[in-house]
DNA sequence: ATGAAAGCGCTAACAT
DNA sequence: ATGTTAGCGCTTTCAT
């Protein structure tokens, strides 16, 4: 082991002491066992002139804590999912913990190994942000007794703390103002189907269009992905089998992406052929030949929330009263919504 | 430990065996030992049974090994870094490493301290992208022998293995395709003055100055930081005082960011007032208001031959002969250039 | 005011 | 074919 050639062994030899006392001087404890000035000094010295660095994996086993939080995403470069492991980073390290990284590119098979990798490295927290099509194996997480969170694709059949952003009031006033604009029909090209965030989404825009005496129509929401590729493919067909289609909500940034290719193919120009909106804000947002409007989740909140839940847990050893914790979501208004053409 | 109730200790006895045996046994060491397949198979039913997952805590301390990566960025919600995480993440779990992860929040003090920490978890490699304004702490890195790789931001004077882009040659172009198009008066909005990256930008611009005949200026350098905040106050800086200026180029997104907005702000318009081009592509950028001309960098394969020569020096044990590894980048033209106004 | 010894959970060298 | 034992580096009782 390159680091760790030189052990506590080595500095009580060097300082003439036992192990015992050497432990205790650099573990601060020289007062409480009455550890002479002198002796803790020399110990500090031979500690300081040797490079001792205590080995935390000797450590770890001997107290029974590692020490260590995990974070297991579906893609770190995700800039939403990045976000949250900052958050969790951040929150880990003023407490002097460390994080263990995991990224499930997306699989559950791959979060399923990695959420017991985990384990086995004692981690002594989770924040988990499921890919979210299956959650069988959370829910034996949730029968375990190991302080976890959840993130944005959570499940309702999990008994587990969840931090997600407010998606349904988020697509309701979404829904709202392009209904205000005169739009009547306007198409949704979702994400994922099936995960918590889709469906909530799907859910605000019916009862927006409810509550304006429209109906929700199946046939305008498309698309299987949280991707460009989604989104392309998905606004093609639209356009096709729905040519009266005049605004597009796009649950994604990335689907936005895909469907600005595909209307720039087309020929179609936003706002003046059809408004657009999307979930996600960006930096560029503002900036684009079509200045987007879109739902700004508060990504730094949401890893903050999960970060405090998640030590809350971890303190007091039980998992707090509240399960589900929604993160408002801020509508940014710009010019890719029109009135209806 | 929530985790880790269930000890080899406690299948071995399950199976009424030795903890040896039973370690062997799991280990998939059967035949080696030449344990009997009736024993075999009662130990891991009862692992099963107990739900056993062996601690990796103990495991590192009597192998010396703790199968852990360290992966030290300034800021993880940064797209760059997020990237460089990812393929590390890949490469590690696809050899059943684990990656901790640290973000120094752009400060070099946190980066020292963090690097400690790393080294007492015993990390067996680590993959650094420096804050970059000082270096020492990674010279003595370079004298351990702990394999390591610094990503982006190197110094020419740290003894350690370095992926980066090839910052020169980009900036090469860029400056050459703004002389082609008739610019003489280039402004450059810089990062981080004395940065590995930020040197070798200004190094190209003012090569290709040079071979155009051309002269280099300082006064046409402003900026201090990889920010929003310094684009937007360099970029009025120089239009102030320098008023012919015809051409800018950002040396990174978020200064590109600010650069816009200070044009929005003074209403010139990209290209016909300035042409803009900047470093880091963005998968907006073809979508802007003026579709934006950029230097792509390579993360993807930047992060991968990171983790490449990190495995490459843990399993062979030495450093690899080539100290620094420049990764091209890809000059993407877009309208944002124009010609001389 | 300090040391000796046990033990965290695992693996491997050394017995049978 | 399997058991016994030592030991990884540390902390913490229990003895002086």
């Amino acid at each position: 082991m390159a680091a760790g050639a030189v052990t506590l062994r080595h500095v009580a030899d060097a300082a003439g002491v036992s192990v015992s006392t050497a432990s205790r001087a650099l573990a601060g404890k020289a007062r409480q066992y009455r550890i002479s000035q002198q002796t803790e000094r020399s110990i500090r010295q031979a500690a300081d002139r040797l490079g001792f660095r205590p080995s935390h994996v000797a450590r770890s086993l001997r107290s029974q804590k590692s020490g260590l939080l995990g974070v297991l995403v579906p893609d770190v470069a995700n800039p939403f999912f990045s976000a949250v492991a900052r958050e969790v980073t951040a929150a880990a390290d003023a407490r002097g913990l460390s994080v263990l990284l995991a990224d499930s590119r997306e699989t559950t098979g791959n979060e399923v190994t990695l959420l017991e990798q985990l384990q086995s490295r004692q981690v002594e927290g989770l924040v988990i942000c499921p890919v979210g099509d299956e959650g069988e194996h959370l829910k034996q997480l949730a029968d375990s007794n190991i302080p976890a969170v959840l993130v944005d694709r959570g499940f309702a059949d999990v008994r587990l703390t969840t931090v997600t952003t407010d998606h349904r009031a988020g697509a309701y006033e979404v829904t709202r103002t392009l209904i205000e604009h005169g739009h009547r029909t306007i198409g949704c090209l979702q994400g994922r189907p099936g995960t918590l965030p889709n469906e909530e989404r799907i859910a605000g825009c019916r009862d927006a269009l409810r509550d304006a005496g429209l109906t929700f129509s199946r046939r305008l929401v498309r698309g299987d992905r949280f991707s460009e590729e989604s989104g392309y493919e998905s606004c093609l067909g639209l356009l096709d089998e729905v040519p009266d289609v005049t605004a597009l909500f796009t649950f994604s940034n990335q689907i936005a992406l895909g469907a600005l290719r595909a209307l720039q193919e087309r020929g179609l120009s936003v706002p003046d052929d059809l408004s657009l909106v999307t979930f996600d804000d960006h930096p560029f947002a503002g900036f684009l030949a079509a200045p987007l409007s879109t739902v700004r989740q508060d990504v730094a909140r949401i890893g903050r929330t999960a970060a405090e839940l998640l030590m809350e847990q971890i303190q007091t050893g039980r998992r707090p009263r509240r399960r589900l914790h929604r993160i408002p979501a801020e509508f940014v208004l710009r010019t890719s919504i029109g009135p209806r053409p």
